[in-house]
RNA sequence: UCCUCUUUAGCUCAGUUGGUUAGAGCAUCUGACUGUUAAUCAGAGGGUCGUUGGUUCGAGCCCAACAAGAGGAGCCA
């Protein structure tokens, strides 16, 4: 093999050109041919097409393409031409040829054919080699690049906040426990409870279930802040929407209220799923067919009224319906499923919580779009919401997607040091431990806001899969942490 | 955690009111074919029917427990 460098097959395939020599590196996703010739499609990941390289067998040897396998990774040198085949336009006349990595095709468990979802879980280790995944896993980079490129360009500062925190007052679900004592062997103090004092950290420590209430410290510093990071909730949850560790965006703005950060988090969902449509064409182009497959041996009630390009275009190009909780409340009312009790839970008065059901009615049956709620009642939300002048409500906001739910949870923060403490303890929230949060209410406090977008979900939205678990590389689920 | 469903070849699935030797498609292997597009055509190999126990002359099929997976609910992002 000569020395020169290796050609990614995406700049291969978007230049289009004839080129002399060039060297190219990859897995074998399928052979095929005969006698005199040998056509292997390519995959480097770099795109979701493939590169199809041409071996005559008077310049490679039967013994060495015999080692091309689906799987194998191989390293191809030749002449890039123009295309005699119909299906691409330039293919590699391979000269040389070098299995880097054979694949045992008797035992390799990707086939050259549909695998299920289900089963392709079972070997996440190897699912990125196949095109949905590799479709998926590179719309997630440029969705994280798009949210980071999103604030960057308002002028946001990225917080990191900890992982490890020694608050257990965010409210936000149940905790996974950080420690290094002993479990066989845990010592007690003189009360015959475990004694945390001899723990790492002095005290007990929980992974984070939010960043928030750290990133309102720096919003009242910064103005503009936001967080992007790992969050962990030990909840029990076996849904296709929940993981016990996932990504989560905590924006925290100064001097914003509520509309304000309505504003902004339909204009980022707005920003990112058009940066998706702009510049990962070739896979949602990809996973839409996927999506009318899927589709096709269904019924016509059971298909989508949009496929996946049509509901992003859609979502870029069309306003989020805002309503207040309470409006909501009257539509569900004297909705026909309501009336015909068909809803499983029926809405009879103010100040239920929604249920799956009630909000699904509303973003896919009523308004046929994104939804914004706000203004909840505030016995069904947390401590640190905003109280509204009406005593009430609180200045919350949910933002519900079609087929996924929620997306965004925020609120404008109460920012009144008398009002928040009141709150803290008619909900049982220990005020002592929160002397750091209380502080910036005493000392120059101002209205800000805030929400958490849950970025699996947004992945989900943007790629139309249906379950978490397949838009997160190693999904952590109650009894499951493998690989 | 609750409810429902599923578990048969490497993968996706059929398998009748319980009856003798458990099938198909794809994949794999072998062969054919002068440029294929998930190539095509022909042939071959491949099974402790999730596990354990029970009912029965006889269980892939009926019953029970357990396990794994999926979907829905709750919690939420």
């Amino acid at each position: 093999m000569s020395t020169i460098r290796r050609t990614k097959i995406a700049d291969i395939l978007s230049a289009g050109q004839a080129s002399a020599d060039t060297l190219v590196k990859g897995w074998v996703r399928t052979k095929r041919g005969n006698k005199n010739v040998t056509f292997i499609a390519l995959n480097d990941g770099s795109t979701i097409k493939n590169l199809q390289l041409v071996a005559d067998p008077n310049d490679i040897s039967e013994d060495l393409l015999k080692k091309v396998a689906t799987g194998a990774c191989l390293s191809a040198q030749g002449e890039l031409v123009e295309s005699q085949g119909s299906g691409q336009s330039v293919e590699l006349l391979v000269k040389s040829l070098e299995i880097l990595g054979e694949a045992d095709p008797e035992k390799y468990p990707l086939q050259p054919k549909k695998h299920s979802l289900e089963y392709l879980r079972e070997i996440a280790h190897l699912r990125p080699r196949t095109n949905t995944f590799s479709a998926v896993f590179r719309i997630r980079h440029a969705m994280t690049y798009a949210i980071h490129k999103f604030f960057n360009d308002k002028g946001f500062y990225n917080i990191h906040t900890p992982i490890i925190t020694g608050s257990d007052a965010e409210g936000a679900g149940e905790m996974f426990r950080v420690t290094t004592l002993d479990m066989d062997n845990l010592p007690k103090n003189e009360e015959g409870a475990i004694d945390y004092k001899q723990d790492f950290f002095d005290k007990e420590t929980n992974l984070t279930v939010s960043g928030q209430l750290e990133a309102e410290l720096f919003a009242l510093s910064l103005s503009q802040v936001y967080t992007f990071g790992p969050t962990f909730r030990a909840e029990n949850s076996n849904t296709t929407r929940h993981l016990a560790e996932f990504w989560m965006i905590e924006p925290e703005v100064a001097f914003a209220d509520l509309n304000d950060n309505m504003d902004l988090a339909e204009e980022m969902l707005q920003y990112v799923v058009k940066y998706a449509l702009d510049n990962c064409a070739d896979d949602l182009d990809f996973l839409h067919a996927r999506e009318v497959e899927e589709n096709k041996n269904k019924k016509e009630i059971d298909r989508p009224s949009m496929y996946l390009l049509d509901r992003l275009k859609f979502v870029v190009e069309n306003q989020f319906e805002r309503l207040t909780y309470t409006e909501a409340i009257d539509i569900l009312r004297n909705s026909k499923p309501n009336k015909k009790k068909k809803f499983q839970y029926l809405i009879e008065g103010w100040g239920a919580d929604l249920q799956s059901e009630h909000e699904r009615y509303l973003v896919e049956k009523h308004f046929n779009k994104p939804v914004i709620l706000t203004d909840y009642p505030k016995d069904i939300k947390a401590f640190y919401m905003r109280q509204n002048d009406d005593g009430n409500t609180v200045a919350a906001m949910d933002i519900l997607f079609p087929g996924i739910g929620e997306i965004v949870g925020g609120s404008q923060r109460e920012e009144r040091l008398d009002k928040l403490t009141q709150r803290m303890e008619e909900m049982d929230v220990p005020a002592e431990e929160m002397g750091w949060f209380l502080d910036t209410r005493k000392f120059g406090t101002t209205p800000h806001s805030g929400y958490g977008l849950g970025f699996e979900r947004l992945i989900l939205f943007i790629t139309g899969m249906t379950n978490i678990r397949d838009v997160i590389p190693f999904p952590r689920t109650p009894g499951n942490a493998e690989f």
